[in-house]
Formats: C-alpha cells, structure tokens, sequence
DNA sequence: CGACACCTTGAGAGTCGTCAATTGGTGTGG
DNA sequence: CCACACCAATTGACGACTCTCAAGGTGTCG
C-alpha cells in the first residue's frame, strides 16, 4: 500500500484551484468565489508520480478521480490471458478515472507515463458536491459524455481506416491537445512509447514504426524517437479523411 | 419536422415506471413511492416508432434521452465521407443518448431496428432532478460511466481480435441481455441485419456471412436468417478468450 | 563500456476486404 | 396466382494490408 502522504492542514495547496492555468479545462466553474472555494474543499492536490508508478490498479477499490496538473498518464486494462490494452493517454487538464464510476473498483490501471503530477478528487466527495452544485454536474456530465464519444471514436478509427489513418489521426489529435494547453501544436515530444501507440492503435510495433518511417519520407513529419515535428498538418489531415474516398493514389 | 404528438394530460401512461417491467434496469431507485413519482412527473412515456423510423437525428439540437420500453434502437454515426458507423445497438432497458451530453446536438443518430416504444427524459429536467436525487445522480453516473466501459471493450475487440471472435462476443453480448430480460439467452431473433453486425464489428458483410456459416459448420450455432440459436456457449465462450493464447486449435 | 530497452528494417504468411455471381425471401403489380 | 423486381444473404476467387518472426541499429543508464 502507498504511505499516506501527509496533508498540510492549513496548505497553500488548498487555494490554487484559483491560480491554477488548467482550472478551465479541468472542472471550470462559474467564476464565482463561492464554487471554486467548495471544489477546492474536497481537492487532494499536488500528489507526484514518478514515470512507471501507478495511480492506481485495476480492480483496486475505487475511490477517486484524477485530473492531470502536469506530465501524462495512460490507462490501460489488462485481459483475462494477461495482454494489455492501452486504452487512452492523459494530458494536463484532463481526467482520468471515468470508467470506473459503474462498480466497487476502478475498471482499468493508469501509469504515469513521466513525471506526472495530479489532483485527486476523492468520489463520494465530488458526488456530494455536484449534488449541490448544478453547473458542477453538468460539466461532469459533460465529461464523461465526451469520454464516451472519444470512445466511439476510437472504434470507429479501428475498425475502419488502415494504419496510417489511424497514426495521422493520433498525431493530430495530440497536436490540437497541445495546442489547447498553449504549446506548440507542430513540434512536441511523445509522451508514450512506439509500444504503447501501437498498442492503443490496434497495430503491431513494426507497422507504428514504418509508417512514421513513410510519414517522413513524405514530408508529412519530422520524427527522432520520440521528438515530433508536424511539417504538413494539412496533409496529415486528408490522410484521415482519405479512407473515405475510393482510389487513393 | 416530426408533428408533434399529443401528450394525454392526466394520463394513465404517467403512473407506469412502477408497473414498468424494466424499471429495475432503466433508471432504478430505491423503493421510495417518492422518489419514482418525481421520475415519473418528468418522463414521456409511449412514443411508438416504427422500424426505420428515426427517434433523433445527428447534429440535431440535443433535447432528450430516451430509454428503450420495447423493439431495439440502432445509433449510428455519418462521418464527413457519408459513411456510417454503428456505435450501438439498445435494447429494452437501456438508455440511449447518454453520448450526446456534452454538446447542443446530438451526437449520433438513432434508428428503431423494429417496431420500437421509447420513455423520454427532457435533459435539462433529468438534471434539474438528479441535482435533487443523489440516488438517481448516482446512477446516472454509474450508467455513463458503463457505457464508457463497453465502449473500451469493443475498442478492444475490434484491435485485437478476429472476426470470430468479435461476432462471438456480440452473439454472447445479445445472449446475456436477453437474459436479464428472462428471455431465452440461446434461442432468440437478430434485430439487426448482417450489414449492421458487419458495420458495427468492423468486418465486411462478406466476412459475418462466411462466420455464421463456419460457426454453424461447426456446430456451435443454428442461424436461419435472423433467427439465430446458441447450442453450444461454452464453445462460444472460448473463441472469445482464444486470442489470448497461442495456437488456436 | 556493456546491458538493456526501444526503435527500425526486411521477408514471408495469413486474415480479411473487394469484386462478382448466385440464391433466397418479400412485396408489388399484372 | 404468378412474374418480376428488389434487397438481403451467401459463396467463391483473388489481392492487399498488416502481423509475425528475425535481425540489426540506436540510445540510455549503470
């Protein structure tokens, strides 16, 4: 079990929901003094991974959610036969711990992908609190909703469009995650692995690998290990599309 | 635009959640005559569709979800392409439309597979009482929550598994929800064709064809059309856990 | 500098998609 | 009542994308 990390009573962690440049991905709330107080109330924040530690286990008890403050994290659910499943990556701002809002334990396991900080937001808590607080629910509502959709998504790009449909629509959508948190959306590190995309993609190692291979011959991407730079994000952009049409090239 | 349908004042259909036979499935609350009452206030029960008839449309403003009473539901997806994707197919219990609350519109489209009678719930009233009912927020969560979950499971069947063993998994899906509604889970009628198994499992049609056939071969069903029989589970059961280890037979 | 994990590249095999033709069921109209 | 059209489902042949297996390359950390 983790050792209990010690809760400063009267911490400045407790106000920096207010200073915090996520607040309005996170759980915006009206700007109201009042709401952002109470959120902040149930808030455990400034817990620190380090890469390869679990913020929590699959079929451990459920008992929070986790927004991301900063590094990444990647959910993935382990099968009966012991394969893994990476079924999403988690940037700042961002949520984890939807899934398993519907039993007794959390429905998947969620590693730190790098040196990640988060903020824990204990569930009987937060449900409490949306009680009271319409808009509050309704984002939550709103998230998960969202998750729900980005699910769908995800079938729909594994079970229709080929391993470079699925890569350029990957990259673009890290790219329009960065770009929402303020950084460069055509020159980023990759958070994961080639494993862990491959993984997530439904695609073995080798073809992650030669696709970015073909991207870079074509102009599409720059890549060395991890580091990506996008050099045509247009051109990206109708490969993901291209599925639909019939003859390409 | 739909004509709108006459609600009956003081109808009889507004007392029916308690008499519902699915009541424990669809939105369940502890058995206080109350709280079902305050369910009830809010519900449009008794809109009839027939088959092919849509209950909302994609891109739509998003006003409703909608739990199956009876026949099943269909959602889709229409990319940009005009292609279609199966997200989902309902049956009587479920709740439709849970994907569609974090935007002003719909997020899919919802198509009666058969003659289909669907319960109502105005979104903004549904939240209006789920902020007064931490029960029935609750559950709401816990509903959103497992449709994340069973969206993560066919992400996984269609990146990692084959064709039958994906339409292993959806005859078995099918069974166990039969069940719980105390139907036979081995002997029951598709409510979908073999176009919305093949676009919903990411195969071609071609491809569910040759399965069913193989799988009847084999022993392991009797399928005539949509009629469709289960003779032997286990068998079933296995194909799905054999991707899991090495050599298939 | 060596061990190790990660990434890349190559060759061959298999599953599934595409194209095409046939069958079966259903509804319409003569 | 039958003929026809139409659509859903089936079956076969072929081709392609991607997986598997195998080896080589690169980077990192002790």
């Amino acid at each position: 079990m983790a050792q209990a990390i010690p809760i400063r009573k009267n911490s400045p962690l407790k106000a920096s929901c207010h200073e915090c440049s996520l607040s309005n991905l996170c759980l915006p709330l009206a700007v109201e003094e009042n709401d952002l107080e109470r959120l902040e109330d149930i808030v455990q924040q400034g817990r620190i991974f380090n890469r390869g530690e679990h913020i929590f286990d699959q079929s451990t008890p459920f008992r929070s959610c986790f927004a991301v403050k900063s590094g990444s994290i990647k959910t993935s659910i382990i099968t009966e036969g012991g394969e893994e499943q990476v079924t999403g990556f988690f940037m700042p701002g961002e949520l984890v711990g939807l899934d398993s809002m519907s039993g007794e334990t959390y429905a998947c396991t969620a590693k730190a992908l790098e040196r990640t900080s988060v903020c824990e937001f204990p569930i009987e808590k937060l449900e409490e609190l949306t009680g009271k607080m319409p808009e509050l629910q309704h984002h939550m509502y709103h998230l998960m909703s969202q998750e729900i959709q980005n699910s769908h998504q995800l079938a729909m790009l594994l079970s229709k469009n080929t391993a470079e449909e699925r890569i350029a629509a990957l990259l673009l959508s890290l790219s329009s995650r960065f770009q929402r948190r303020r950084l460069s959306p055509t020159n980023f590190s990759l958070p994961m692995a080639r494993n862990d995309i491959a993984n997530f993609l439904g695609l073995a190692v080798e073809t992650v690998s030669r696709v970015f291979t073909r991207f870079q011959n074509q102009g599409l991407i720059r890549a060395r290990g991890r580091e990506v730079e996008l050099l045509d994000v247009e051109a990206l952009q109708t490969v993901t599309r291209e599925f639909s049409r019939q003859g390409c090239q």
